[in-house]
DNA sequence: CCGATATGTTTCCGAACGCAAGTATATCGG
DNA sequence: CCGATATACTTGCGTTCGGAAACATATCGG
């Protein structure tokens, strides 16, 4: 047998795979989103004025910032999302979130929630699942990105 | 405040994330490995006779069977794994572990147990990391691929 | 004010992936 | 035995990603 963290380490990987395959299904057909799409509009929801940097978007998002220039393109294109100059510093190009983007990421998230609590059901009872997510919390904790 | 099965998935998916980030470098550098490399071949390290077929792999890493072609062809230049034609079934071409790729895989494991532990040290307990184990088995549970 | 350095963004390139198509073999119904 | 279907594997193609390079702008030391 092998150690408990060892143990931990290879089924939080194998969670997480299958987790991606279950989810990118049905969130992909219902709203037409990728789960890191959805992932990177939750970011802005919860930011301050809506927008972030795409550099801080690709720290909270664990992409490269090329990613995140590729990424928003096509969001851009959708009209969820939109960009935005900063006055003082020209170098900065904020990713900024629309009325639109607002609206889907409503819907998108509610349907991720669903999804969430369907994974669980069953099988945890509810001070399993808090304490699941604690314990994950402290994996990154003191890190940015949390949006739970 | 959201639902504790969205705080939880979203952990997860954070969680995996930073994980990968920080076991990707240093797995590379001392031994020339990949994460998944080193998975595959833990994976034939516990199967019968040091083989597996290819398609069994690929549900086991849940990536595709081209992935997999692509993924063992390095390891066989190598010298890590081998190929083993089924008397019975032409069709399947089972990946066997060498001993050397038995050697490598061993330490390997090693480091990646070493990590595993860092990772947890210092702010989690020991019946702590056996809780998250644990529940996080349960999301895969029933599944094929299991190597804790 | 100006060179040197740092930072934010985009583009280019090579690596890795999934899917669809192609090939080979097995199995099953007649 | 033989056509039809299923399965295992490989290959080609399009997509996505990270890192390096290129470029613009900011900041800092003199």
């Amino acid at each position: 047998m092998t150690s408990p963290s060892f143990s931990a380490t290879l089924n939080l990987l194998r969670a997480t795979a299958r987790l991606e395959e279950r989810f990118a299904g049905e969130l992909g057909s219902v709203h037409g989103l990728a789960l890191k799409e959805v992932l990177l509009l939750m970011h802005l929801e919860r930011a301050p004025l809506n927008r972030l940097s795409r550099i801080e978007l690709a720290k909270r998002l664990h992409v490269s910032a090329s990613s995140v220039t590729r990424m928003t393109s096509p969001l851009e294109k959708l009209g969820c999302v939109g960009r935005e100059a900063d006055p003082r510093d020209a170098r900065l190009a904020y990713v900024v979130l629309t009325e639109a983007g607002q609206r889907l990421v409503g819907d998108a998230r509610a349907t991720l929630e669903r999804m969430a609590a369907d994974l669980f059901r069953d099988r945890w009872t509810e001070a399993e699942i808090a304490t699941l997510a604690d314990l994950l919390g402290r994996l990154t904790a003191g890190q940015p990105g949390d949006l739970s």
